[in-house]
DNA sequence: CTCTAACTATGTACACCGTACAGTTTGTAT
DNA sequence: ATACAAACTGTACGGTGTACATAGTTAGAG
């Protein structure tokens, strides 16, 4: 019976996976790879060709080895897959982040936008976990971290991490996904106001979508919208606001 | 030469595919199928079998048609799943919701977050192109209109909605893959606390994340966390409590 | 009324995918 | 020395998206 673990879908054996903790039994050959080379191949391809070059037979022969020889290191492409982001995430140096909570958040969060902008494959990634690598646990170290001399709860720390990231992956996703539709018209970036310009043309045409018209139109207008910096910046001003009221209400509670 | 539009990249072209404002010419004979029903066809697949089980040989197969044939209503599968998601996405009924704004908001919040927690998958479709389907355009408008009595700028209202749907499309998505990751071990939902102890576990065993160790041990332990739906408004919440901030200094300055 | 261009539908084919499986080689523990 | 587990190879299977050539159908142009 021999407990017969690791069927890739089992959470421990992923957790052994992404922490390199599996028990190798040392009785045949040492193998010529690791769990480590693998994904780091992986890796290598999915920066210089995207996610979708990323097939088991480009990595082995990237790695000069057979296709089915991965399979040693690791149980499946999904597998492989979330192993490669958490290794992808790399770990945070907060050296350099302001000591206040508010400055330190806000490096935080250009940080994790870099990180996911230098590597837009990551986005593309369909996350069959939660997060739990070590990477992961070091970005949230880091978070957790800043916010751990103020009067927030630990509930309210764990919320505000989870919105503050989540604005994060979202506005990376929105910049990625805008770069990539936006085909070779014209020059830089400001191209996708030309695409929204057509749908509000069509929305405010069919006249069911008045509110949508006005407003999309005042906010795509008002002279230079600053781009996905200035919008990033909005959101992470917008969250750590809350957070500043959050600690008012604690402390004044 | 003939433009040659239609290439499936070109925005302009999936925008006629979106609004099915197709230019038909008319001169061969008219087609069996539609645009519509070939997306309906396979967002029935997908409502059964997930995205994994929609593939234009099933979809085709569901018509009673051959595969080549879908593409002369659809130019590529990644369009095809841009058009489902959008009619999936279908259209938010405002009817019931409180009138004034934060009744409003909080409803519009829900609703979107049932409608991606009653089509899973809604989550696992790439999506190619910023949201511009009619559909999409609908839940925008039904969120600005809320907003349009408010004291808030355009640019406010936009960055509202933007926080606001972005964090309902994380919290579902996190949501969702746990209970995905969730395999048959334990009953209910509770299951993912056991394995967030795991990790934990691990990470306090490594000595390097110490905040993560004492905080999610801390904000789990809470005695019943109160579960997704607790965790869902408290972002909520903490959204709309930004927005009436932002309210209250739009009105003062 | 014919003809022809535009259009739909079919069938075949290609390159590629993830991985199951059987068999061979390799190295260490007994 | 030998048993045996582990690493590795090669082949094969069922699936994928879609390019391409072909045939059939219609409506407008002459």
């Amino acid at each position: 019976m021999a407990a017969e673990r690791g069927s890739g879908r089992d959470p421990a054996y992923l957790m052994d996976l992404l922490w390199r903790t599996q028990p190798s039994g040392s009785r045949g050959p040492r193998g010529s790879l690791s769990v480590d080379r693998v994904v780091a191949a992986a890796v290598e391809i999915a920066d210089t060709e995207g996610i979708a070059g990323v097939s088991m037979r480009r990595v082995a022969e990237r790695l000069g080895v057979t296709t089915m020889s991965l399979y040693n290191y690791v149980p499946s492409k999904d597998d492989l897959l979330d192993l490669m982001f958490d290794m992808a995430a790399g770990e945070p140096d907060p050296t350099d982040w302001p000591d206040d909570w508010r400055g330190g958040l806000t490096a935080f969060a250009m940080a994790q936008r870099q990180a996911l902008l230098a590597r837009p494959w990551m986005l593309d990634v369909p996350i069959s976990a939660p997060p739990m690598g070590p990477s992961n646990l070091a970005w949230m170290e880091a978070a957790l971290s800043i916010m751990d001399d103020t009067p927030l709860t630990e509930g309210d720390m764990m919320g505000v991490l989870s919105i503050l990231s989540g604005h994060v992956l979202n506005e990376a996703r929105l910049q990625v996904t805008m770069e990539r539709a936006t085909p070779r018209l014209g020059v830089e970036y400001a191209d996708w106001n030309v695409l929204y310009g057509q749908m509000l043309a069509r929305a405010a045409a069919s006249g069911s979508y008045p509110t949508v018209a006005r407003v999309a139109a005042k906010a795509f207008t008002e002279e230079e919208s600053g781009g996905p910096d200035a919008d990033f910046r909005y959101g992470v001003d917008y969250v750590l606001d809350g957070a500043a009221a959050l600690m008012r209400a604690r402390q004044a509670g």
